[in-house]
DNA sequence: AAATGTAGTATCCGCCCGGTTACCGAACTC
DNA sequence: GAGTTCGGTAACCGGGCGGATACTACATTT
């Protein structure tokens, strides 16, 4: 199957790399994905353990476009999901999306105390866990 | 519906760095919001010329957050846009993004000669995307 | 006064996204 | 056969996002 993602609406002029990219990356959770399988397959069980609010829906969505899948003869059949190059061209993009993230926690952890700019705070933050 | 329980190292962080940075590009347009205030400061009606699909409604709403307004005394009186500090941090990310998608767009276009056929998609010029 | 240009806000509304729940099915164990 | 594990899919459904349109507000120009 073809990569499903872009199929907005808007026949969009392939005009600018930034919308491009990004719809490769749209839908809720799909960078986490990519970052858990950056370094090595995962199964599926254990990309929902990695990331354990994403719904097996969601999940077995982003799986489809970045991603190989391949079953393994296992006692109960499971399957092992990869990075396709196109994944693994995005890797330095999350890694950067990965360090301001890791930048912004600390500064949220230092400055704790004093809450009180305006800053983007958004109302429900997701905790997933993103190691390195 | 118990997951398999197999705990790796990290209990329960405070946040994903993915999660939190991506959660300040959130939105449509979004990025593309920061990549035309990368290089200067631009106004509110320069921004809907860069990008001109995005409604005055959306863009409003992204110039809140990752960006500082300031009024001009001009003629009509008119707002200049920047990014903050923060806005520039995700510059990196953003410019990986554009890379990223940069490459798709040539392969993209470059298979496409293949089907050269009747149905010509109307190519709405849009202006350069600062080829960074 | 009327028109124009700039910078937004208000309101409606359709639709897609994603959470939830239930269900499926293969393989293995008991 | 019954139960369990792993890996999904199907259907329902509520909320939010964002497009479209209309409107406001201020200052200058005609």
């Amino acid at each position: 199957m073809g990569l499903p993602v872009r199929k907005s609406k808007v026949a969009a002029p392939p005009a600018c790399p930034l919308t491009e990219s990004l719809a490769l990356l749209r839908g809720a959770w799909a960078p986490n994905v990519v970052w858990y399988l950056s370094a090595e397959p995962r199964r599926f069980g254990e990309l929902r353990h990695d990331i354990p609010r994403i719904s097996a829906r969601v999940l077995s969505a982003r799986l489809r476009g970045l991603v190989t899948r391949r079953v393994l003869d296992t006692s109960p059949p499971s399957a092992e999901y990869a990075l396709t190059p196109l994944g693994h061209e995005l890797l330095p993009a999350i890694q950067a999306l990965a360090s301001v993230g890791r930048k912004l926690i600390a500064e949220w952890e230092a400055g704790a105390s004093k809450r009180a700019s305006g800053a983007v705070r958004a109302k429900r933050s997701q905790p997933a866990t993103t190691g390195s």
